[in-house]
DNA sequence: GCCGAAACTGTACTGGTTGCACTTATGGAC
DNA sequence: GTCCATAAGTGCAACCAGTACAGTTTCGGC
């Protein structure tokens, strides 16, 4: 989806300096290690001034998640365009098995992974983000279900649901763990037990 | 419970020199916020070196914190020590109710929680540290319940019931957000839809 | 009494982040 | 077309958290 009106020289300019930024701060991350690489190499190869870099990224961090808007954009989107008469339970499960789970095949983006994955301060950024990001799908589920905006239900329910990535986090079966975990939200932990207590005595 | 035998000077002094330190922090903290006071600033209250000072604590924020480790053993303990024959989840229910809700009654604590909610950078460490605590607090309900130590749904329970805090905040009573969270968690969101659905059309 | 380890010190350094005063480029008003 | 307010960018200096290092003092156990 293109921007709607040609955007102005400046917005060009200023959209080609950030994603010189990024493009610069993700490649000497990945070769050299993120914090082994200062903010300011970054900006020296961006070739702008660290208060520029700055002034365009919050923080060090930020530099590597410069695309997580549209991460929260899909969350949203999920819930607010699911198919008519479908529960929002199950179009963030659908949600999380269409976009979540494929992301094991690209290459590139599997050493991003292995880049946050390996890096503290970036697990726990990552982490905080998405963390962010629930306090807005809470707003969208509970807007969807005709309830307050801060509806408890909804915001525990978003919350719940943004914790997937770490849980999944060196499990070999992503869709397992989507699928267990939307099974436990849906039908909650007495019926969890349950299932255990049938499974651990297999005789009759 | 008091030290088994009876520490040796140097322990104590150690202890001294740690307290010492936490307590200047708190004070000058309380009094002119957080991120207008240095690190440097306590140091030079406690009367030690800044290299001290990160011996005794891992960063900045730690200097708040420093009486968690209590707080996970809590919750260890009341999975691990519940009554005969109750569910983890209840006991964790009556431990929420237990030590979180009278938090609102003493006044020294009322100004501590004031700091820290009003601090963004504490906020955030006081989250991860909780979440923290969730891995260990996830591996003792597998052990009590018999599954392996890292199994799935044990993991997302104690992440789940850590969130606590956080959506608790800024809400009027907090035993009915321990109450609402519980139900949820045991019954699942199916049944949350369901009583939703019956309020929703209270004629019949 | 002695020795090794642990606590502590002071200094100097790295690296993220910000404030400030200043230039330059752009877009809209006239 | 000209002019101006403003946003983008610059360079520098500073602040602050955190760490490395090379000592010195103080215990505790033998």
């Amino acid at each position: 989806m293109p921007d709607s009106p040609p955007p102005g020289r400046r917005e060009r300019k200023k959209a080609a300096t950030r994603q010189a930024i990024a493009d610069a701060a993700l490649e000497l991350f990945l070769e050299h290690g993120f914090d082994r690489v200062s903010v300011r190499d970054v900006a020296e190869k961006a070739d702008v001034s660290t208060t520029t870099l700055f002034a365009h990224f919050p923080g060090k961090e930020a530099l590597v998640f410069d695309r997580d808007e549209e991460a929260e954009a899909g969350l949203i989107a999920a819930v607010r365009e699911r198919p008519e008469g479908q529960d929002v339970v199950e179009a963030l499960r659908a949600h999380a098995l269409r976009s979540w789970v494929p992301t094991a095949s690209d290459p590139r983006l599997r050493q991003f992974t292995a880049l946050v994955d390996g890096t503290p301060a970036l697990r726990e950024y990552a982490e905080r983000m998405w963390m962010r990001h629930a306090d807005a799908l809470g707003v969208a589920i509970a807007d969807e279900l005709g309830r307050e905006p801060d509806d408890l239900a909804c915001s525990a329910l978003a919350r719940y649901v943004l914790q997937f990535p770490t849980l999944a986090k060196g499990r070999p079966d992503p869709r397992a763990v989507v699928e267990t975990l939307f099974d436990l939200l849906v039908h909650g932990w007495r019926s969890q037990q349950d299932a255990a207590r049938a499974a651990s005595r297999p005789q009759h």
